[in-house]
DNA sequence: TCTGGGGTCCTAGGACCC
DNA sequence: TCTGGGGTCCTAGGACCC
């Protein structure tokens, strides 16, 4: 038995984050594959070009392969791995009984994404808590979870990260700076790799500083908006407040890689045709309309292009987004290669 | 490692108007 | 007439995240 120093009864943001969670859920489906190099991402033809993995087992981490990896990078790596079709709907499903188990405590649940979750408690013992919502999905659901605990999300969102695999972390502005200040920008939560090296140019190397760097000199380089946001980040504050209300989207898009390029205009006519159909009903079936619609175009090698135009009338007819998104494709110099399509809308939101 | 798909938010610049 | 300044809308692109 461990003994931790009592904590006061306030307010605590955890994030859970389910460990390996599309590799997992597969397992579960396919028991006899575990201990295996197992490989998902497009359908599961590791032969096919241009498809990438959503994610590996840690056997088939050991040969290198990583997410994100072309499928047939992974199939040179490792050419015992085991390749599987990506499945959503099998993981919305996994992820809501998740969700349905965290909701059975007394806290307030903000789902974020398929195998996150920000949970806000009232609590003397946010490790007690953090064990107890451990217990529960791996009782429920045989899934394994991390769980950070913080006085806000990015610092519970930092924390989870730190308790992988399935362990649990604090992470509070009590020992932010300890564990925080050495580290690189881009461990904070928002900062990736373009924004760290254009602050590493400014001489902000460090969490530490960029938490002393002066306001005014980041809202010059990043805009009055993220440049101070930044220095927010390093001093560790964020965003307390956990919203259960379900998130009502801003936008959706769908968009298709071909495995070989495309050149004649019919055909990318054809394909854009048959991406706004697919767009309008998607929004038709989430009761949405739409009030502006994007062309994405990818060139050959990898030159990536959009064009956009805001609707007259919100609209979620399929004739109307189709022809719009066909017009707007005519903006387009199309005389290289294309690679990929996509298209895109903007909801109109409902009045606040 | 020839590089997915689906999102969100911010910024800069041009058009247009007063 | 060689030339203002502010506000708003729209578009294109970038950065980041899962």
């Amino acid at each position: 038995m461990t003994t931790r120093p009592s904590s006061p009864t306030r307010d605590w943001i955890l994030h859970v984050d389910l460990d390996q969670f599309i590799a997992a859920v597969e397992i579960l489906r396919h028991p006899e594959l575990r201990g295996k190099p197992v490989v998902v991402g497009g359908s599961g033809d590791p032969t096919q070009p241009r498809t990438v993995a959503a994610t590996a087992t840690y056997e088939a981490r050991e040969h290198g392969i990583h997410s994100g990896m072309p499928l047939r990078t992974a199939l040179k790596r490792c050419p015992d791995a085991i390749f599987l079709p990506s499945d959503p709907p099998a993981y919305e499903a996994a992820s809501e009984r998740v969700m349905a188990v965290l909701r059975e405590f007394p806290v307030r649940v903000e789902v974020w994404g398929w195998d996150e979750a920000f949970i806000g408690a009232t609590t003397d013992d946010p490790e007690a808590l953090a064990a107890g919502l451990q217990d529960a999905v791996r009782a429920r659901t045989d899934l394994s979870c991390s769980v950070g605990i913080g006085d806000n999300k990015h610092q519970a969102k930092l924390a989870s990260g730190f308790a992988k695999p399935a362990g649990i972390y604090r992470l509070t502005s009590d020992n932010w700076a300890e564990i925080m200040n050495a580290r690189p920008t881009d461990a904070l939560w928002g900062i990736g790799a373009k924004t760290s090296k254009k602050l590493a140019a400014l001489g902000l190397h460090t969490v530490a500083d960029l938490a002393a760097a002066d306001p005014a000199a980041l809202a010059g380089a990043f805009g009055p908006t993220n440049g101070p946001w930044y220095r927010y980040l390093a001093l560790g504050k964020g965003e307390a407040e956990v919203v259960t209300t379900p998130w009502i989207a801003r936008g959706h898009s769908r968009e298709t890689t071909f495995p070989h390029d495309l050149t004649d205009k019919t055909e990318i006519t054809r394909h854009v045709t048959a991406l706004a159909e697919h767009v309008a009903h998607d929004a038709a079936t989430a009761g949405r309309e739409v009030i502006r619609v994007s062309v994405k175009v990818r060139f050959t090698p990898f030159l990536t292009r959009t064009r956009q135009s805001k609707l007259p009338t919100p609209t979620a007819d399929p004739d109307i987004l189709a022809r719009t998104a066909v017009a707007i494709l005519d903006r387009f110099d199309l005389t290289r290669p294309v690679r990929l399509l996509g298209v895109a809308v903007d909801y109109t939101m409902p009045d606040k």
